[in-house]
DNA sequence: GTGGTCTAGACCACA
DNA sequence: GTGGTCTAGACCACC
């Protein structure tokens, strides 16, 4: 598996390095980029590419398998575990989208703002990122 | 300033309770909804009602005083700083939501949606919060 | 919570301290010794008692945290989480230890031993270490 | 030999493969099943039916090598050495299976189980596999 | 005071 | 080669 590309870590952020590691790959089994049984890229090689410590990086993974999200192959790179092999429908992944979400609507009601002014912004968020 | 209903907390969230506590003033006074001169809970008020501990409130206060949004009276209710005394406009209010849903358009495209489904599930969210 | 006497490793074992420690706590906590709310020794105080580094205590409590034994409280001692709060019954400590036993019981198998035997010697490790 | 039912793994296990192996051979010569002189499966046939990689069988043989309980031929299958060929003694037997139960009996005890509770469990477990 | 995160680096176990 | 464990120690966030 190549390391670079793998993900992606904004160091600046409040987020912990490993989780924001977590979500990503939790968020990219979901939408079916990574399978059942593909290798994830060494805790060494990721750690290198991303200039993070290795150890950063393991407890990422560890946290990871006892989500059921990664398997642990001894001696072995890890891989994405069996029971998460089928991508979800759009309808779950839909639903992981819910906190962030439930979050932004709770801001905008009490910034008072209307649906549409709350729409309307993440209707331009979401074309500046992808046109 | 009744200190309950004045702000709620979420101890389980991940968020610092001091910085929960900032952002929904900050919000409630660029909706209006905190005017200029307008009394807010005492800290030992604030902390009782929210079983939080006092120093926590003070943090959050303190803060609060050094951004400009509070102003200390002394021997007084702190109140809110006549600078801050006028809504914020619209468009303003409507920045102050774009660092969510920035982070929610990241996490839609990771989960491969469609703007549709991301802009469909914020629609439906923000119909059940006040329908 | 005094933190000598609150577990005890053996720094001989194969098995890694943190699991040791994971697994301790939990029987303690089965065995009702330890009580939801009771507070337990501070990561600093643990790990200066047992002569062990800190991220150690605090790899285990993290595992005990995300296996919802423990609790965390922001700023303050981690305590035994409310849903451990009654003890288990006897049959359910009980079934914690059947995993050693199954495993003894396979050995005894393959050494070609009598029921009669294996329970004899079990029966004379109960007598040795609590006579 | 037949290398199916030589021995069996658990991956799932902590133990590790190579142990687990080791463990089994001893267990089966100290009770006479294995007999000084009998061939044991080539490294390539136990490694295919086990699935395993041959490195980890080569490292399992090679330890049981060292501790004297097989010998190597060259050019043919490694078998049972002549310095265990009797089957040891039921007394000394019995002592192989000290150690796990001693780890049982500690178990049991910071359950806080009486004696009586343990050695029923445990004498349940040996009906079960052996009724 | 509390726990959390990260780095640097050694050493081990496993395949 | 793989991941795991542990130490030493810095720095941060929270209460």
């Amino acid at each position: 598996m190549d390391s670079d590309h793998f993900v992606h870590i904004n160091t600046g952020s409040s987020e912990p390095i490993y989780r924001q590691l977590v979500e990503q790959v939790k968020r990219r089994v979901a939408a079916g980029q990574l399978r059942a049984g593909d290798e994830i890229p060494s805790v060494r090689d990721l750690a290198q590419s991303l200039a993070v410590h290795p150890m950063t990086i393991s407890k990422a993974y560890s946290l990871l398998e006892s989500e059921g999200v990664l398997e642990r192959r001894r001696g072995l790179s890890m891989v994405v575990a069996a029971q998460h092999q089928r991508a979800q429908s759009a309808a779950d992944r839909v639903e992981l989208l819910r906190p962030t979400l439930h979050q932004a609507a709770a801001e905008a009601r009490q910034l008072q703002l209307t649906k549409i002014q709350a729409l309307n912004l993440f209707k331009t968020i979401l074309d500046e990122s992808a046109p």
